[in-house]
DNA sequence: GCCAATATGAAATAATAATTCCAATCCATA
DNA sequence: TATGGATTGGAATTATTATTTCATATTGGC
């Protein structure tokens, strides 16, 4: 007996390459689009995969008979082992990565660690995020004449990331900060035409909660990324987002924040462009 | 008719979660395994699902039923749907989604881009990262007076938030940026005792090398963080990471890049724990 | 603690799908 | 171009699997 059986997709792949001159047409129909289709192969039945493959059912099983299984079923369960072994991978490996992480083996533990907490962060919001809510920030942005950014200690780098790529885009914006204590000054120039963004996590830098009741105060519309419908910046803000980061020794991840965050950006970028061209024609 | 079959698995997920309160003991039971095992309800057959979870086929069929399907072949859809999608690559859902979005096909679209593209490049850097230079270069660092963070434009997101981080854990550190365009002078200020983290990506900000260089010239040792070996930054360090970001719309990601800083300054405030735990004992 | 409504288990049944079989066709070779 | 073997198509058969049904058990309300 001469006939090896593959029992994982590579080896069936490369029995299959290397038999494919030998085999009768209809044969070697059926293992190009096999090759082709294997997530076909894995979820069909006999008849609609050979249906889709041009021939009968009894071709594919002769088929799977040729490479040595005893039946269609035994080849599709390579097929779907290998689409199992895809998926699991991922998710698997982010378990592993936190088991590792926990276990406290060294440096590279925690860099495992903050690995896991941003793809599970980032995991999290692409559930979670409301579609509509992100067109209506988006809406609301996209016509504002200034677009002010507020955020201090942990969200200030998001806000220096949006201040950056809406400079890039030519979209007009301030970031609230400066170093001469001129934050109040600054937020009164905003007024209803414009729009703010504002970021803050629990527990709330005080000065960002103030500067948002102020700029809401004067009508501005507030945009808020923040973590809970209880956050005092919700209560503010026009439209606002809850984002659930993950956290890892104690600090917690930005993925989640940085992805939304350039979402808008492009967006309001995006919407000011056909908006523009619309104007145009 | 108030019953909206899900058909995604997000949806349904969502579904389930939201009822379980409400489900009878078995079908509850099921539900979990499903949410626990979806592989092998995407693969397996009602009886053998039924018995890994320990109830009756009909059960699982009843389950299906209550979530609106009309049984379990078109609940298994949905199970078998997800493999599909999550089995195609991260590169392959990136680069589906640039086409999507280039299409103009809505904000959502914007949005998992960049979600895929933070995804990709966690990926790949904790597939490329040398866990002996993160080594080196958390003992370099926790070995500093003074740890001054060197970054400009793109990268300036990730010098505030290790600026934050490492002023949380009360480590002394300097971040090099002055309205007044003082930099200059703050370099002066290194010795060879501190250290430096540098961050920069092509373009590489002239600013950014310019200072390298200097503090570098005063021997004062650098960490650099940037994307190829061929980047001037790599030349003035004495420890290096290449980090590949994706990106996405323009805009590259900063997800791993924000990983690798969190691990550099978490792991020199765990080293300098350590150290001065040891100096105690 | 009883009743009605609901849920569950187990087997019967219906549906679907894989496999086999055989006649028809194709192809290489003499 | 005739002949034997290999290949193929299509229907019949068999096996497997989903679904239904009904008897029994459980639960919650009074």
């Amino acid at each position: 007996m001469d006939e090896q059986v593959p029992r994982d997709f590579e080896t069936l792949r490369a029995t299959i390459l290397d038999r494919r001159e030998s085999l009768p047409k209809r044969i070697a129909q059926i293992a190009a689009y096999a090759l082709d289709n294997p997530d076909d192969i894995a979820f069909g039945t006999a008849a609609s995969i050979a249906a889709s493959a041009g021939v009968q059912p009894s071709t594919l099983i002769r088929f799977a008979q040729q490479l040595g299984f005893d039946g269609f079923t035994s080849l599709q369960q390579v097929f779907r082992e290998r689409l199992r072994e895809r998926n699991s991978s991922y998710d698997e490996r982010l378990q592993a990565l936190r088991a590792k992480a926990e276990g406290g083996a060294g440096h590279r533990a925690i860099f495992d660690g903050f690995v896991a907490a941003a793809s599970t962060s980032l995991n999290d919001i692409s559930r979670t995020l409301d579609d509509a809510n992100l067109e209506e920030a988006i809406a609301l942005l996209a016509k504002a004449q200034t677009i002010y950014v507020l955020a201090k200690r942990r969200s200030y780098p998001v806000a220096t990331y949006i201040a950056y790529a809406l400079g890039k885009l030519k979209i007009r914006n301030q970031l609230i900060e400066s170093a001469a204590g001129l934050n109040a000054e600054m937020v009164s120039f905003a007024t209803p035409a414009d729009a703010v963004i504002a970021i803050s996590f629990s527990p709330y830098a005080p000065a960002t909660i103030e500067e948002a009741r102020a700029i809401s105060e004067q009508g501005v519309p507030i945009v808020a990324i923040t973590d809970s419908s209880f956050s005092p910046l919700a209560q503010f803000a026009r439209v606002w987002f809850e984002v659930a980061e993950a956290d890892f020794a104690g600090f917690r991840s930005l993925s989640a924040t940085m992805a939304l965050a350039m979402a808008l950006t492009v967006g309001v970028g995006e919407k000011r462009r056909d908006a523009g061209r619309r104007r145009k024609a």
